[in-house]
DNA sequence: ATTCGTGCAAATAGTTTGCAGCAGA
DNA sequence: TCTGCTGCAAACTATTTGCACGAAT
């Protein structure tokens, strides 16, 4: 397993320190009390660690980040925090789960390149009138189908720069 | 069985009978022969039941329209299909990775429609053109990235029919 | 004090693999 | 005949859970 570069998202007047963006803390605490759930430190470090990294990790790259947390209870805490929307789970055709920070949260509505060699995910972001156009498309498709839209992904499949050069 | 007419080139007409098109028969032994494979009866009855179906199945699945195929012989047949550029492996949320015949078999580029509650997949197709910008789009968006992209996938979330209905 | 979270260890479950026999080219 | 496919059972591994202790309200 390789080591990958934790780089911070090049988003405005982002915090470069260890502290969670202040609204975003807010944010998370207020939906786990909604949920009964007590914004613990554990769930603090979690949510800390996917907002340093820009893209959907996996619970590897997360206790590579964080060391102490236990194992069960990263799994148990991500489960949490997806209920309560803070967390979103990415599933991936390679062995692990990756999770990412849930997009009301970033302000950043996101797509994925999914590198197929290595299962690294990163986040891009399409024109907005695009997006619209394929929303709309869905939804007029999914009329006829009686299927009710709640969100869509546009994601592409292929190889990373790093993979591409190692072959 | 859900077919939605879109511009798309509709090349070949579908067989409705149970027996595979014996073109898709002819293309998939070559595929195979190309990996030192054979086309054993066993994985003609997998590729015989993906094409039953116009949708991606489970395991569980497939194994309930064949009962004789041993649980291991098609998870190995399905891999090797996969290899061979036969059948597609899907991923999804849900806890049964998903499996369907290969677009360039099918002559029906696709995308789906995701439960989120059930996890079953529902085929449909968007327009050409739409499917074309995105593919464009994505293309320039991975130039940035270095990235190379092979293909691309469009995907909505959200209750299907059958579990809308059950709340 | 009582409820909820934690962390260890053990269990679960989808998937993979070793191996002996069988079958297709 | 000779590889390679099959099918059973056993192994593997990401993830989940039971339980007793600790923390927060």
């Amino acid at each position: 397993m390789r080591m990958i570069p934790v780089g911070n998202s090049a988003k405005r007047g982002r915090l470069s320190s260890p502290a969670v963006d202040a609204d975003v803390e807010t944010t998370v605490a207020s939906r786990l009390r909604r949920l009964g759930q007590r914004f613990t430190a554990g769930r603090r470090a979690l949510v800390d660690a996917l907002t340093k990294v820009d893209r959907p990790v996996t619970i590897e790259e997360i206790l590579r980040v964080e060391p102490r947390l236990p194992l069960s209870s990263t799994y148990r805490n991500l489960a949490i925090l997806q209920q309560a929307g803070v967390v979103h789970r990415v599933s991936t055709d390679h062995e692990f789960a990756r999770f990412e920070l849930a997009e009301d949260l970033t302000d950043r509505h996101h797509h994925h390149l999914v590198c197929e060699s290595c299962g690294t995910i990163e986040d891009v972001e399409i024109p907005a009138r695009l997006d619209r156009s394929v929303r709309a498309a869905l939804d007029e498709l999914a009329r006829t189908a009686r299927f009710r839209v709640a969100s869509h992904r546009v994601d592409a499949f292929g190889l990373c720069a790093r993979c591409a050069a190692e072959r």
